[in-house]
DNA sequence: GCCGCCGGTTCCACTCAGTGGAAACGAAAC
DNA sequence: GTTTCGTTTCCACTGAGTGGAACCGGCGGC
């Protein structure tokens, strides 16, 4: 129910600018499609290409941009303008965010000490899964994942663990569409999706071979609360040949178990 | 440079609002107070405390929220306002702490694996560390640190193993005024804490036995740039009885040396 | 059951913060 | 030297933003 246009303008790395569409109207609209312009291809950007990725007046841009900066949302170094620390700050406080992490640290350190994969935790919002934590170690796999990265949940081992638990009819809706998918081994049929998700549910576990990435396979189980609805998802993810699923699903269905005991133990 | 007055604004948990000393001007400006209002004492909040503690009219409060709520900048859940996803993820693209996080985890990691004490990662903002990253385990330590929370840099370990790079000057106007300290451990007096400064540029690792809080421990190495500048540092924190400082001192220099090295391969 | 209180929401006339075109500036490229 | 490109400053216009006031609805007390 939250942000659901707000998918729209989540700044991909196009590098020509499609004049975005409606251009806001309020300061803060603005404020936030500036903000908005940095991406994970673009993590500065100079004043020009500022404004001409928000869609704003150069003026504007220099004005508002100027004032981000003296509130630490932004931060300029040689001309160049980056998010701040400010908003770093801020975003902390998330409640759900800081209680999850706290909650889910641990079990994180122990499946990363038992497996030396990547372990992942991430929420739902939408149709799509953020990435709230992730820790790694030296082997740099080419794993797309990033905390605050976004992909569509269907095909990531973390979303398909938490969809599996959403009520049916929550679930259909929010896959009405057709589904693009990210690689050839995406699920794209949303029969197959509905068989996949059932499979999850008696499981408890979902996997992902190859879904999300080339080359890449995951074990993901979702953390559920006191009635039973996800509120995250823990995953364990490395190159394929690396992850025997089958070894690794009682380990991260265990942890995530972990997860949610101490979560129903702290938040009211 | 940056943020200078930005500190007076964090907000702390004090219960009575002290009114606001100058309510901002701009849109921008409130809008910020709103999110400041939020402190780690306050992590939830009704429309009315929101507009109370940020010092702006219901009405004005009323419609700004529910903007940030539509930007997801805000979220809301049955009456209370928290931080939303959104602002994680923008702030996520804050290049300095991405990069950073990115090269340190895997040395954070192996930190851990060996001591399995808490490992912090902070950088300095004015004369204060930020948390940027912190890993811990199970033992819910009473450890006071916390990602996005900041301390008076003098009296952490983070801190003095930053400061006691930076160029003199730097470091002398930083703490012209008097040192409050935050516990009968810490440093309070500028010549005591110069000396110690000088003991930290020479061994390059700070050390911290109850002077950021009581029964706590830590040791701290810089993670410096090409010019010799702290960029940040690393951490690893304790109860003291389980902190042999002499012990662990190579180990966390080592790890700092390895987030430094692999930075200057990676960020041009 | 009625009333008063207290959060939250909506309304609306006033006005000042915000806008953006244009011009000045400065440094680097030609 | 001139041109070009990115940035900064200026300023007259105006509609986005403001906040007092009225309204709504649920809860607790009388």
């Amino acid at each position: 129910m939250v942000t659901t246009d707000m998918t729209l303008s989540e700044g991909f790395g196009d590098a020509g600018d499609p004049a975005a569409a409606a251009p806001p109207v309020s300061v803060l609209g603005r404020a936030f499609a500036l903000l908005g312009a940095f991406g994970p291809a673009a993590p500065r950007l100079t004043l020009t290409d500022l404004a001409a990725r928000s869609g704003l007046a150069l003026s504007t841009t220099h004005r508002l941009a100027g004032e981000l900066v003296r509130l630490g949302a932004l931060e300029r170094s040689d001309g160049w303008y980056c998010p701040g620390m400010r908003l770093f700050e801020l975003a902390q406080l998330s409640r759900p965010i800081a209680y999850l992490r706290q909650a889910a640290l641990p079990f994180m350190e122990d499946l990363y000490e038992a497996t030396h994969q990547i372990i992942n935790l991430g929420v739902l919002d939408g149709g799509e899964v953020v990435y709230i934590e992730r820790i790694s170690g030296h082997q740099a796999a080419d794993v797309p994942s990033r905390i605050g990265g976004r992909f569509p949940a269907y095909c990531t081992g973390l979303g398909k663990a938490q969809l599996a638990f959403l009520p049916r009819a929550r679930c259909e809706e929010l896959f009405a569409g057709p589904l693009a998918g990210r690689t050839p081994g995406s699920i794209t049929d949303a029969g197959r999706l509905r068989r996949e998700l059932d499979l999850v549910a008696e499981r408890g576990v979902a996997c992902d071979r190859e879904e999300t990435e080339p080359g890449i396979a995951c074990v993901a189980a979702p953390v559920l609360d006191r009635r039973g609805q996800p509120v995250a998802a823990l995953s364990v993810t490395g190159a394929v040949g690396r992850i025997n699923q089958a070894a690794l699903a009682p380990a991260v269905r265990t942890a995530s178990l972990g997860v949610a005991r101490v979560l129903r133990h702290s938040v009211p």
